[in-house]
DNA sequence: TATAGCCGGATTATCGATAATTCCGCTATA
DNA sequence: TATAGCGGAATTATCGATAATCCGGCTATA
């Protein structure tokens, strides 16, 4: 028996023109084009991608799936907006997490730590060269690659319901977060994985992650 | 200004036909009337509905993003189903969670403490009678007032996220539950917590969570 | 002036029908 | 017999149009 593509299960994009049309708009969502708070009008984007009502709701409803927009009967989608509170909110579940996710990997980690330790590193440079966007997305791929190790679908699953917020912290807030310690913290996580100190880089992994954010102290929302 | 429902933002049920359908689809997996696994078909279900086939799509679509059904493009819905393993998981996870919420909600349990206790003398009255649908709803409700009481939105929606799981687990797999011995933990968790010992409620919060399936050992799916 | 209520434009929700795709059984072939 | 390839029924995905709802501005009234 031959599988032509084996994809993981929870295969990226379809063929339909739905999720077509959700990739589309996710990119947008992320590269900032569709700014948060942003409404999007179904039958306007159908105009744009010459295609009747339904895929675009289709497209939408996906996205609300995730957490990247909101919708209300009625009154239609936005761009969800995620407050300061929120992304705090959600950093400190994502430690506790990633740092579950260390602690019962065992050794799976080991076949990736190349790779884990690549990622470290293009984050330290991105953060030298204040490209938060190449930041953004090695940092997400260097977690990514923590949680996936160890095995635990339900896990990577909730971590990456979590993960949009983060997606676009580095984007719209870059200016929060210390580059540099982060990505040194990077590295220091990578190499307490390859010494099978798994205990300590998890303790590493949740105070790096739940600390990310700068000064977000009293100030709400 | 007169706010006639105040509906706390994530408003249960919109009036929306969709809405209303979904409500009623989930009712039905969740007393088994669709069982795990089982086919869901749009124009099936309008018709029992009176409906077109829009509405349905719609609130399979909320079905598939609450993670209760499994849509394939051009293959249909169907009722998920979950294995032990995934269960396992779930509640490890929420076990983590649950604790997180007790050490962070400082004395924010203390309005509700009363309300907690009721639960869980529903849980060990239910124990008893061996009513497993009575114990799996109050159950439910116990560990939602603690996540519900730290205030922390994020963490009650992840929460809520992988909570049907749990749902389902004391309707289909009540026989591996204990439920007395899951009962009287109830009980020492709401003495922890009206003592104000957050800490040690938290603890016993993820033993009491993460150990409620029995034998689920080494055999998977 | 302030305000309740109505009107019209804009947008979402739903409809009924059609196109696209999958699944399964059948047949022809070797 | 075993199997590749072809229908055709069943089902989902999409279409174009209509109904339901919301929102802002306008008007009449006090």
């Amino acid at each position: 028996m031959l599988h032509s593509t084996d994809k993981p299960e929870h295969a990226k994009s379809k063929n339909c023109a739905s999720d077509r049309i959700k990739d589309v708009i996710l990119q947008r969502i992320c590269d900032g084009t569709y700014a948060p708070g942003q409404k999007l009008v179904e039958l306007q984007i159908a105009k744009e991608f010459a295609t009747s009502q339904a895929p675009i709701r289709e497209a939408l409803s996906q996205l609300e799936a995730m957490r990247v927009v909101e919708t209300q009967p009625y009154k239609g989608t936005r761009v969800r907006e995620v407050s300061r509170r929120e992304m705090q909110e959600c950093l400190e579940i994502r430690g506790l997490l990633e740092q579950l996710a260390a602690e019962k990997m065992g050794d799976l980690i080991l076949p990736r730590i190349d790779e884990l330790r690549e990622r470290a590193n293009e984050t330290v440079c991105a953060a030298r060269e204040r490209d938060s966007q190449k930041y953004g997305l090695s940092n997400i791929e260097f977690h990514r690659i923590i949680v996936e190790a160890c095995g635990n679908e339900t896990l990577l699953m909730v971590w990456e319901m979590i993960a949009p917020e983060t997606r676009m912290l580095s984007f719209a807030h870059n200016n929060l977060i210390n580059l540099e310690r982060c990505a040194h913290e990077h590295l220091e996580i990578t190499d307490a994985f390859a010494e099978h100190d798994n205990r300590y880089a998890g303790k590493l992994l949740k105070l790096h992650t739940e600390s990310v954010l700068i000064g977000v102290g009293s100030s709400a929302s």
